[in-house]
DNA sequence: CGTACCTGCTAGCTTCTTTTTGCATGTGCG
DNA sequence: CGCACATGCAAAAAGAAGCTAGCAGGTACG
């Protein structure tokens, strides 16, 4: 999904979300530097491990970056982040576009019914 | 900030977190085809005044829409909001450019000083 | 073996966001 | 005057998200 693509609205609103959050932005801003692994990633951005997983998880879901397990030298495990070369433009008709493809939460309503 | 402007990192977060929402961006949606008054505009969308009236704060606040208020022919006052024509592209690049300017939380907050 | 890395997970607390509910104000009209 | 329509705000309830702390498992090296 590297270039333009048409987003549906419960897509657009889960990459929003994964994005609208400043360590999930410097998250991608490091990653889209050099891919990283884990524990690195979280030296070199100050926090937990723990929290990094869950925003590069919440990334991973919205499509943003991936995941590649590798093995080091010595044998290690290594979980390599790499950022998916994404381009989304945001306009008011992108919006309008992808606002009719929005789910509805749950039963109980149907568009038009009652006016 | 009508066309490409560089944003900065905290304008981006609440951007984005003004966006990703179903309800506002149906508010967008709607806005960009036609301005409206906001009773006016909870009825079309089938929510409540007072919550539209939440969400149509926070796309103000991002600078996603302005509101302009009105005298209809019969002397009501009628609050009419329109969408800001916005173009914000989204890639690594300009995520890692916004995300360099990040306020940090900041334990202690003291205005006026700097650090 | 103990230490130092790497990985992952969950329970529970805190904080923010979303939503409801209720009140207060103003104008025009039958 | 009371009803219908417009505006606003704000407290409180409900839900989602963020964060910490702790546990468990793996490999390698001195």
């Amino acid at each position: 999904m590297s270039s333009a693509a048409p987003p549906t609205g419960d897509d657009l609103v889960r990459v929003l979300a994964a994005l609208a959050n400043p360590h999930r932005l410097r998250v991608v801003a490091a990653l889209s530097r050099e891919r990283a692994y884990v524990s690195g990633l979280a030296r070199q951005l100050g926090i937990s491990r723990a929290l990094l997983q869950v925003h590069l998880r919440k990334l991973a879901a919205a499509g943003l970056v991936t995941a590649r397990l590798e093995l080091s030298e010595d044998g290690k495990a290594m979980n390599y982040y790499e950022v998916e070369p994404f381009v989304l433009t945001l306009t008011p008709q992108v919006i309008a576009a992808a606002a009719e493809t929005l789910t509805v939460p749950d039963s109980a309503e149907q568009p038009g019914a009652q006016r």
